[in-house]
Parts: structure tokens; C-alpha cells; sequence
DNA sequence: GTAACTCGGTCTCAGATAGAGACTGGTCGG
DNA sequence: CCGACCAGTCTCTATCTGAGACCGAGTTAC
């Protein structure tokens, strides 16, 4: 696999640099876009733009806390615009800026991968865990 | 984008489906490769094969502890082959399975999208941070 | 000879983090 | 007049994480 050798390769680098946040990429983006929820917003405002309730009634597993939390996390880091209008009640919509529509191309080859292989994982797992 | 209406499109799909863990493979999968190890220990283990000590000196923030788990999960999730020599001390290998290699792909663009905008995020980071 | 270090973990305890769900305040429908 | 809806915040608890001590046999350093 080339693949295989050249992320060997990029993980040496960050190496010399101490694995440092500030510049190791999976350690400065991917520890907090690939929490349990990131990427599954992220999803969702790929269909379009979205007020915070629509988004609560699309994943109802996420607390409001959390679901207020990423966002402002993904606000953050720039991937996704949050829109106020202060009306009664008040309007607030979310959606993806260019930078967070740039990364759907590579959270799509993942999510690929992901339901790929996804019956071999569910497999391997319950394996495991009848070995155990 | 294109990869964007895609990835919408699947996200609705799930929706359907409640997005159930054990039929959504973002929840499924990437909710756990997504924790702070993991990618990192796939990174370090592209590689080739690393003992246990040698894993933990490459990434010296991890915990003994989380180190343990995370492997285990990467095991039982068939993406790491763990090889124990009972010989003394004891000689335990970890690789990257089939699998695990054939992951290298879609998790090495998700870096080289990581390292591309990883300064326009930290801008972004520190604008939002002075406007606070 | 004996003190220190290695191997791959496990264990405990404290601190950080996530989730559940009550609450806000103003405005609308019935 | 009672409740629902908007976008959150707040508190309390449950879970998870990290730091670091400890294991036992063998190997090395002094």
C-alpha cells in the first residue's frame, strides 16, 4: 500500500516535531473534528443550511448542550457559519462555509470506507467478543 | 461540491434508519477511530509493526492505560493484528491487518486535507479567540 | 551482590468531560 | 389562559481520561 507508506511517512515528521497540537495536523483538527458528533453535523449541513432545532430534531441523540458546544467548536475553526437574525423568536441557521464544504470530499471518501467495511468490523467485533 | 450532496444524501439515508450505531457507520466506525488515538496510533503504526514500548515512546502523551484500550479496540475492530511472544519479558507486536491497511487511503486524505487548511483554521481559531 | 531497569501491562484515585433534563422570556395558537 | 416554540443556559450526575504506583521475572551496571 502507497498509502500506508506515506502516512508512515507525514506520522515521522510530526514526530521530530514532538507531535506538537500546534502543528501536528490529526492532533490540532482531527482530535476535535472526529469527537462523536463533528462528523455527523457535518453530514447533516451537507444537505443544507439548518436552524439549531431542526438540527436537534435531525440527531436526537445529542444533548442541546453538545449540540451547542460543537458548533460553536466547528464555528470556531471556521467550517461552519452561524447565522443570528434577532427575531421573536429568535432565528439563528447553520451552514457550512467554503472551508467546511472543501472538507466534505475527504469525509466522504471516509465515510466510504466506513460503510465498506463496516460489515467486516460488526463481524470482528462480535468475534471478539464471543472469544471473550 | 459534489461530495457535499453526496455525503447529504447519505446522511438522509441514515436518518431513515434513526441513525442506529449498528447500521450508521459514522456512528458505528468512526465514532470510535475518531478518538484522540486512534488515528494517531494508525499513523504511527503505518509505519510497520511496534512493540508496545516503542509505541508508547513515539507518543509519549498517551496514558499506559490508553494505550492498552485503544489497541485492544483496534483489535477487536479487526484493524490491528496484536502478536504476543510469551517469551521473557514478554514480546507483544502490533501491525496493521489488511484492513487497518486498507484505511491508509481515506485517512490519508483526510490529512493531507488536515495539513493543507490547518493554517486557515488556526487563524480562524485566533481571530475568534481576540473577538472573545 | 544488589540496585536499577526492561518487558506489557493492571490498578487506583482525582479531575475532566458528557449527558439528562429543568429553566429562561417573549410571542403565538387555540 | 394554557401550552408550545425559539435557542440556548444551568445544574447535577455518570462516565471517561490521565497520572502514576505496582507487578514478577530476567538482565544489566556497579
Amino acid at each position: 500500500m502507497d498509502a500506508c507508506k506515506a502516512l508512515g511517512a507525514k506520522f515521522e515528521l510530526w514526530q521530530t516535531a514532538g507531535l506538537d497540537p500546534d502543528r501536528c495536523p490529526v492532533r490540532g483538527l482531527l482530535d476535535q473534528i472526529g469527537d462523536r458528533w463533528s462528523t455527523l453535523l457535518l453530514c447533516a449541513l451537507a444537505v443544507g443550511p439548518r436552524r439549531f432545532s431542526a438540527l436537534h430534531r435531525l440527531i436526537p441523540d445529542i444533548s442541546k448542550r453538545m449540540l451547542t458546544q460543537t458548533l460553536r467548536t466547528l464555528e470556531a475553526d471556521g467550517l461552519v457559519h452561524r447565522d443570528v437574525r434577532p427575531t421573536v423568536p429568535p432565528s439563528v441557521t447553520y451552514s457550512l462555509t467554503p472551508l467546511g464544504r472543501s472538507f466534505a470530499g475527504p469525509l466522504l471518501g471516509l465515510v466510504e470506507w466506513a460503510e465498506t467495511h463496516f460489515p467486516a468490523v460488526l463481524q470482528t467485533r462480535a468475534e471478539t467478543k464471543r472469544a471473550a
